[in-house]
Order: structure tokens, then C-alpha cells, then sequence
DNA sequence: ACACGCATCTACCGACTGGTCGGTAGTACC
DNA sequence: GGTACTACCGACCAGTCGGTAGATGCGTGT
């Protein structure tokens, strides 16, 4: 009996589903075609579509688990009973981890984000919902028993979106601007740092 | 001496940069086709390709175009003495009113910081870079007087920068997440006022 | 030994891509 | 009345796209 391991997909579907993540997290969409994923996980393109029937699908499938390990996440995050500031910086820092162990996951919502094809409108929307009104919702709570400075929870919530996000998703724009690899282990951290501070300095009290 | 209109493209070469820019801006460049800008502009690809050498050398112009634009409002929103926080809240409505009006364009960079083709990384950065320096410049001068809180002025910029342009980017996501129009002058509005709230609190003394 | 099913292949399709070619109106200049 | 120029067009090019059809090989169970 094997031991699985974290980053060995055994499978040659588990090998596309993992390189389609990386190439439409890179090229998006319409910028990957199904040669460029054949090639490197090494078949040929008629091969990749008796695994998944279309381009659409393997797509789908590559967006819907990437946003499962998500939710895992945020219930794993969101567990127990911690209040205030202190459960707001644990959730930004699982967050953080999350996603510097998952860029292309970070880069693929984003496409999507712009993109807003008919799956992020129609069926993506459901599955984040519950989890931004969850946010929201203790947020809200926070902020009623005093332990959070009152703003708007919704609007708060896509501020964080947006700070940690956009750092993560745009690389060679932030490598054009700041002096080091933006990605780097230390940049990270010294962003991740300082998101917490202004989110601790504007929300805590 | 007729007065120049600001929405009225005369020439064939103008509509095209404005239909260009909005096909871009929505389905970024491999998501466009120039059969798709030729149509809307009323003419064939060829005579498009009379006006414009190839699809890079377009897509070129009207992200050069656009940047110009933004250019110039930083240089009037940065005119003057002001210090300190009013400063900051000047720089960040002139900023999210000129987004409002060009929604296009924030979408346009947001494909190109997410793409990262050469020429944001050779070219782009090469213009960015100026105005970026000099934002910093300007935090930091202003954290030495004691005018501002201290943070790193650099991450800073970028966490405004991530505030207020993936709200504007991400239409789509925001429609699924919030109850109204996200894009509507209410919802837009709401978010200025939001996102400057929580810098007022993060930074200001 | 044989049949079955799965994974993969080669070969092909129609649609579309960016781009080129030759040609044709209309117009301005000399 | 030439001449030159701009703006446009239809036809065509080679290449790529996603997707399909049919054959081959290979492992397994009977």
C-alpha cells in the first residue's frame, strides 16, 4: 500500500487535470489550447479528449476542484469559536498560505473573474455565495458586539479580496515595479505582513 | 474650428481604437479577433490592416492610448501642495472617477498585468515605474513629516491599487456576490466611499 | 485461446485565425 | 488628362483551433 503523495498524480487523468490548472492559470481560457496541455503531460490531443469529451469540460473540471480544496480551506479556517481581530488575522493568514501554496489557483480565478464566462455567472456564483455571505455575516456579528470597527462587511470582505489577490495574480506587473522576485519567500512575507497591519489598524480596535 | 467632442470619433483609425479598446478590454487579446473589431467598425479585416500593420501593433496603440490618459490625471490630481491625508483622499477619487468613466481601460491593464506579455514587462513597466516611484516618494516624505501612519509605501500603493481595481475589474464576480448592479452610480458610490473609509482609518492621523 | 474494454494513436474534418495579394473606386495635385 | 495617394474590398494563403472516426495495442478475466 502506497503512501499518497501530495504532488504525485497517478493517474493520466490526474496528470491533465494538473496541467491544465497550470496553463490556464497562466494563458487563460481562450489562450490555452488542448495541443499545448497534450504535449506536456506528454499524449496526444485525441488521447486528452477521450478523459475529458470537451475543451469546456476539462475546464470545468479544473475550475470545480481547484474551488473545492478552496472551501476546504476556509471550513477548516473558520473552525471553532475565536472572535474579533484574532479569528480576521487567522482567516487573512490561511488565506495567504493558501494561496501561496496555490498561485495558479489564484491567477485561474482571476481569469475568470475578468472573463465572467457563462460558468463563473451561472454556476460559480452559487458556490461563492454561501461562503462571502458566511463572511459577511460574521463580520457583521463582530462589528455589532464591538470587537471589529463598523464598516460595510461586504465591502470589507472585497478589500481583502483585492489586496491579497491582485499582488498574487499580476507577477510581471508587481516585478516591474517592486525591486525582487515578487513571488519570492520574502516578499511574500513582508506582503502578507503588511496586508494584515492595514487590515489590523483599519478594522481592529 | 469645430469643438472637439470627446466621444465622437471622426476618423476610421479613431473608431477603431475606440472599438478595439473595448473588445480588448473585454475579452482581452487572444479572446479577440480582428474579424470581431472589423465587423463592429463596419469594414472588412483587410482595411483594418490598412490602418493598423497587425493586431499587435493595434492592441499597442490603444494600450499606449490608454495609458497616456491615465498619465495625464495623475499628473493633474498630483499638482499642487497639499499634504497628508487630503492629499491621499484627492488622489483616490480622481482616481476612481477616472476609472469609472474608462471601465475599459481597468480592464484592459488587468488582462495585461495578468498576461504579462512583453510588452507590459519591456515596455509598460518602463512607464509605470515613474509614476509608482513617485507615489512612493510621496507616502514616505509624508510618514517622515508624521503626517501619515507608517507603513512600507510601496505595498501600500499596491494595496490601493488591488482596492480599487479588481472591484471595477471583476464585474462579473461582484454581480454574483453583491445584491445590486455592481457598476451602477449607487453600488459605485458605495465603494468609493467604502474604500476610503478604510484607508482614511488604516493611514491617516 | 479468446473476447472484451480501455487507452492511445494516426488521419482527417470544418471553422476560424492573422496576414497578403491584386485590384478598384474616389480624390487631390500638377 | 495624367499621376499619385488613400481607403477599401474579395479572394486567397498557411497555420491552428476543437473535435471526430477508425484502427492498433495491451492487459485482464473467462
Amino acid at each position: 500500500m502506497a503512501l499518497p503523495v501530495a504532488s504525485g498524480p497517478s493517474s493520466t487523468k490526474d496528470l491533465i487535470l494538473e496541467v491544465a490548472l497550470k496553463r490556464f492559470g497562466d494563458h487563460g481560457y481562450a489562450g490555452t489550447s488542448l495541443n499545448d496541455i497534450a504535449d506536456e503531460v506528454g499524449i496526444r490531443r485525441p488521447s486528452l479528449l477521450h478523459h475529458f469529451p470537451s475543451k469546456e469540460a476539462l475546464y470545468r473540471a479544473v475550475l470545480f476542484a481547484s474551488f473545492a480544496d478552496w472551501t476546504l480551506l476556509v471550513e477548516q479556517a473558520t473552525a471553532g469559536t475565536r472572535q474579533g481581530w484574532p479569528q480576521v488575522e487567522r482567516m487573512l493568514r490561511a488565506a495567504f498560505t493558501f494561496f501561496e501554496d496555490h498561485p495558479e489557483f489564484v491567477r485561474l480565478v482571476r481569469w475568470e473573474a475578468l472573463e465572467g464566462g457563462p460558468i463563473l455567472r451561472d454556476e460559480l456564483s452559487l458556490l461563492l455565495r454561501p461562503l462571502f455571505d458566511r463572511g459577511a455575516d460574521f463580520l457583521e456579528r463582530e462589528m455589532d458586539a464591538g470587537r471589529l470597527r463598523r464598516y460595510d462587511a461586504r465591502q470589507l470582505l472585497l478589500t481583502g479580496y483585492g489586496a491579497v489577490l491582485s499582488y498574487l495574480s499580476d507577477g510581471q506587473l508587481m516585478s516591474g515595479l517592486l525591486d525582487l522576485d515578487p513571488l519570492s519567500p520574502a516578499a511574500l512575507a513582508k506582503r502578507r505582513e503588511h496586508v494584515i497591519d492595514v487590515m489590523r489598524t483599519a478594522v481592529a480596535l
